[in-house]
DNA sequence: CCTCCGATTACGGAAATCTGTAAGGAGTTC
DNA sequence: GAACTCCTTACAGATTTCCGTAATCGGAGG
């Protein structure tokens, strides 16, 4: 089993539950702690540096600003940073997030290993992640795996950068000047509205209003 | 201070958590839990039927589903329900959420005495907002304090319909017909028009899809 | 009674959206 | 090379949005 574990969970109650689980379900007992997320990534560093690294992270995504001042105010920028310094730690999400498209997306983007939702049955979830992570799996939680099959849509970058923009009130003449500007092709408003309307396809949206409050539901922008 | 307090929660490591809190800091013991909301409510309704009622509520906002059937899903609605019978018991919610907006709506449309932040301080404060509470007071987080002064937008039910009949992609044009097919007055394209203008002015949206996202990322939708 | 003020309503016009059709280019397959 | 598909681009027209101006109505206050 791993024998050494940074927790990264500003919420106090958590923190201590989580480090009750390691020890009492796991049988984990070098556990380190971090309540900021700058706290945690120079925890990382320094042992790091000291080849005495952790084998693995486990880390909430939201961090609440506080009177200190954080470079990194959510977990995603944590984990991105740690993955340069260490690319093969084992990291495990554990976060209030359930939102299976927004789940994937952690998946697909930071490569991590597993997530655990933060819910009813999150000490044993918690528990079968860990096993899960240390026999070498990628572990999805349950709500990911029934929501998954088929309704799957997915948005390249250029959808994602469309639908921001427009989240941002840009039309489409804005937008199109935007992207000759930075010489991102396709770059013609014909071709913006072509991709608009497949976006009304996948998303069953009427209009524009309706795709960005129906993405922003989903939780992808 | 109060005697009998039901705690409705379903992420069970906070669960734990709060109950540690009420025993060792504030010093109550006759503590009773719920994961779930329906569990919730029958046990508030049956400590009030056989007289001896709780005095303080302490819940969570959002409750995930499970396998079992819920006629409730959310605090929101257990909070409506359980003031039904008990009006004047005392709610303290205790959520995830830190938008100021939507923590002042639970203030004014449910009238709950407390809420509390999960979060980095959250123990202490749930201590502080207990026995504010108990002395009779409305305690603010202090997410709110800070936030309120004057960007506080006020939005009547008019303005909250219009906002979500436009996220739900639906055209002014479409908007009229419903309320004129509702009676519900005023009903005319321009007013409609008017009405959306001032929010674009009220929210700085560059047009209604900018609008609706911001309102979105508001949580006020 | 009169005036002021805010909300509602009507109307018009420039701009943007949405939805077609059609044409050109790049890559694949046969 | 021909046929095919997929993506990009152009264009056009109906609808909708957005933002003016202006008329009307009702309540508040002098």
């Amino acid at each position: 089993m791993f024998t050494k574990v940074l927790v990264a969970e500003d919420y106090e109650i958590a923190n201590q539950g989580i480090v009750k689980v390691l020890n009492d379900a796991v049988g984990i007992y070098n556990i380190h702690e971090a309540q900021y997320c700058d706290d945690a990534y120079l925890k990382f560093r320094k042992a790091h540096q000291s080849e005495e690294p952790f084998e693995l992270l486990i880390t909430d995504l939201s961090f609440k600003e506080n009177h200190k001042v954080q470079t990194r105010t959510s977990g995603i920028e944590l984990i991105q940073d740690i993955r340069k310094i260490q690319p093969d730690i084992n990291i495990i999400v554990y976060s209030q997030e359930s939102r299976p498209d927004k789940i994937n997306m952690l998946f697909q983007k930071l490569n991590i290993n597993g997530y655990v939702c933060k819910g009813q049955h999150a000490i044993k979830e918690l528990v079968h992640c860990i096993q899960g992570v240390y026999k070498g799996n990628i572990v999805l939680p349950p709500e990911v795996k029934d929501a998954n099959q088929d309704n799957i849509i997915n948005l390249d970058d250029f959808d994602i950068m469309l639908l921001e923009e427009l989240a941002l009130g840009f039309t489409k003449k804005e937008i199109v000047q935007k992207l000759k500007k930075q010489k991102i092709s396709p770059n013609s408003e014909s071709t913006i509205d072509k991709r608009v309307s497949k976006l009304f396809d996948d998303f069953k949206a009427k209009n524009t209003t309706h795709l960005v409050a129906i993405v922003k539901d989903l939780g992808l922008l």
